[in-house]
DNA sequence: ATATCATTCAAACGTTCGTTTGAAAATGAG
DNA sequence: CTCATTTTCAAACGAACGTTTGAATGATAT
């Protein structure tokens, strides 16, 4: 097969791709059928079996054509960290901005989908469908080993317990700061247009998770009702 | 009608929506089907529309049999914050806690089936379908509104606009935590016994969104505000 | 030009979906 | 008991699902 015979194809597998990150964000894995999905991508019925295999496999495409660079670039932010630290232990602050600041530049991509494939990440995390939530776990998990070693280091002192439930309600904030898209304007009428401003939604993202992952330990605090 | 004819059609909606919740929370609302349901209840496979009218109404009886006395706790809790308090602003300690107090008793009811719900309400805060996730905005708008006042009390100095971000980011922290499973094994070996135990969680997640919600502003913000 | 391969296409496959139907069974009131 | 109402039940409905098929079309290399 020479190199332009590849290219026809490609476009035909980047179509249903596109077509089908749109329609699984709008309706759901079950909910977005092979119809719906090949008319929206303009390709015949039986394109996404001959060129996937099957729905189910698609659905893993969508995901590994976003999710292994984003995650190789997570990686590479916290390799180029190390480097300048030469050494010495990261903040963490910078760990947390390595972590999302990956997801946050797929925010800005609104020509290219990456807008679009971030809700759906954020949806797919708490996604019922067991193969899908462990075929993200398996992407996500050497990334998480890295990062976790990252965060020890730089919080030698923080029981790693504690740690690892604190990575988790970070993951969960920003799981949810993807996927969600009512909420905001639900707890006061926000302006929408700076929900995708990358750089402030990172600013504001690192300050929470920052503070949060940096609190005095629970028993420590002490219950106060009124002030 | 008499008390006792009652009796057994609550004894069958009841089997219904508790089979329901299980299967939706494992499945999904498209996943789970109708036949896969009545066969868990126990019941016919009409029963479900003769009773609630169609699976939609189904799904809206589910969230409504759970949401609605959980919020009512909810408001509940910081009504009598606000009476021991004696017209002192409540502390964001407190608040929280009335917040996510509701949620998590639901976590320790094994038995009721309050476990399985929380899961499927932490799922369904990022459902695809807008249907679901008007009805959850519905029922929650009230509670929103009521907690977002006493945060503005407690902390006059938080711009609102920050502080409906950092509502977001502990909703999302919550729903999370509700929603997911596999993530804490996903970093670390974790011991999921005390997953469940809601006054250990409760001081976790307190902690953690205390230190958000009081986290410095970030540096572009404040130069944003002082301009 | 011809043979070979990759791709597209319309049509149909069997299955499962949510819902409806009308008769049978159960229940309560007079 | 009798009648009216409520609830259950087996069966069937049309529609939509993911997938398969085999022929038609396109492109490539000899």
């Amino acid at each position: 097969m020479s190199v332009r015979a590849l290219k026809p194809v490609k476009e035909t597998q980047t179509r249903i791709l596109d077509a089908a990150e749109e329609l699984f964000m709008q309706h759901g894995f079950e909910g977005a059928s092979m119809r719906m999905l090949t008319a929206m991508a303009g390709v015949n019925l039986a394109a996404v079996n001959y060129h996937f295999g099957s729905k189910d496999a698609l659905i893993e495409a969508v995901f590994r054509r976003r999710l292994d660079p984003m995650n190789a670039e997570r990686l590479a932010a916290l390799e180029r960290l190390a480097q300048v630290a030469e050494g010495k232990a990261l903040t963490p602050d910078a760990i947390i901005r390595a972590f999302i600041g990956a997801s946050l530049h797929m925010i800005e991509d609104t020509r290219g989908g990456g807008r679009t494939f971030s809700r759906l990440l954020g949806r797919a995390y708490t996604e019922p469908a067991k193969s899908i939530r462990q075929l993200i776990g398996q992407m996500y998990a050497p990334a998480m080993e890295r990062f976790k070693a990252a965060f020890v280091r730089a919080l030698p002192e923080l029981p790693k317990d504690e740690l690892v439930w604190r990575m988790h309600f970070m993951f969960g904030t920003l799981a949810y700061t993807l996927a969600a898209t009512d909420t905001v304007q639900l707890i006061a009428g926000a302006k929408p247009e700076d929900r995708y401003d990358a750089r402030v939604l990172e600013d504001r993202l690192t300050a929470f998770m920052r503070a949060g992952l940096l609190a005095p330990l629970p028993g420590a605090l002490q219950v106060r009702i009124a002030a």
